[in-house]
DNA sequence: TGAATAAGCGCACGATCGGTCGTAGCATCC
DNA sequence: GGATGCTACGACCGATCGTGCGCTTATTCA
């Protein structure tokens, strides 16, 4: 019994091991289907023995929210940012951003963006907030992008970086919808293509 | 009591004036937070007597997205179909879907796009595929719009048409979205100035 | 090793969900 | 006008929701 090397508490593994369980859960039934009783069932907890490690149902969503993001983060985010400022960079991120929608599971998609589009009309709330502010970070992120592509010469100087995330957020954005409203794959070509135009609009 | 003219029995009036109840309802809360409850306390008639009108939630549904979308077409496409084919009616089709999100009230936006949210990620089913065959109705409207710009000399031909109604739908999508997700009409400049990009690329 | 702590469980709660049923009464039509 | 059929009602069902409580363990730490 002892033989455990006393290393990460057991409240801890078992919260790690049930947040997998959430994610995987939420990504076939979304946020608001992530309820205690399922999650209990799937996790093998009681649905009682949950509330040792989330205060309520608000608190397991956001937990949860957040290890998609930190997940986002590993596989999206961080591999765009070895690509060189401006248009490389903005490049990786909209191909890795395809690659992660594709590798989600169709009827709901990317996570992040299915959160957004769930939570987008919900009433206020911690997770409403922490939506908004996911929204918020990408979109500053995309802005910065093409101000470094217009600082490197890649985009014409009467580009508005905030104009540039507003679009390119939204060809991600309707690629996800549309994939999820006609359960097809076809329309990731559609969505190349408008990317390809926005760039070819600023390009030079 | 036999002064009422004998016109439009009495079943039908109750149904329209619930179905209305029910519309506004939707608009506040969505269609899955239209329940049997809440439209009986707002329309005034118990829980049962919905019954006699809508055989299942799933009934009532379809009959108020139905309603919406007939709503649709008299304040949106008839006035853009009274323009002339190509440019023109692209044009008033997007002023007049532009106002129609508008005039709605923000939190929950365009009542049938919040459909089209709503449920692209919902199982099979009746309201699913109501929804489906308005996107697809949609879809090709817009489509033929556009051909009828190319053969009009007003679009190049390398235009594909379908790929225009993607980039159509996804601006007018994206639009709505970050509407309800700031809860601010700001980006009603943004999603102009991207129509305005997407003519000018295809323009001449 | 033993005491303090916290993890996890079973049970139960009030609310709300979609939906059924039997019935009463009013509207409709012959 | 009178028989018929539909509208509308209230009571109720079983399921599921989020959440609280009290208890039994298992784990942690001195």
């Amino acid at each position: 019994m002892s033989a455990t090397p006393a290393q990460t508490p057991k409240s801890e593994r078992t919260k790690t091991r049930v947040l997998r369980e959430a994610l995987s859960l939420a990504s076939r039934v979304g946020f608001a289907g992530l309820t205690f009783g399922t999650l209990a069932e799937q996790a093998g907890i009681s649905k009682s023995g949950l509330f040792a490690h989330f205060q309520s149902k608000e608190d397991l969503q956001i937990q949860t929210l957040h290890v998609a993001e930190n997940m986002f983060v590993d596989r999206v985010l961080r591999p765009a940012v070895t690509e060189p400022r401006g248009v490389p960079r903005i490049r990786r991120l909209f191909d890795g951003w395809m690659e992660w929608i594709h590798s989600a599971t169709i009827p709901r998609g990317d996570i992040l963006t299915a959160a957004a589009f769930e939570f987008d009309d919900a009433p206020d709330g911690p997770m409403r907030a922490a939506v908004v502010e996911g929204h918020g970070k990408m979109h500053g992120t995309i802005e910065r992008m093409a101000r470094q592509a217009i600082e490197a010469g890649q985009f014409r100087k009467k580009l508005d970086p905030a104009q540039f995330a507003f679009e390119f957020l939204g060809i991600v954005h309707a690629h996800h919808h549309v994939r999820r409203l006609l359960r097809t794959d076809l329309h990731a070509r559609r969505a190349r293509f408008a990317f390809e135009r926005l760039l070819e609009t600023y390009a030079l």
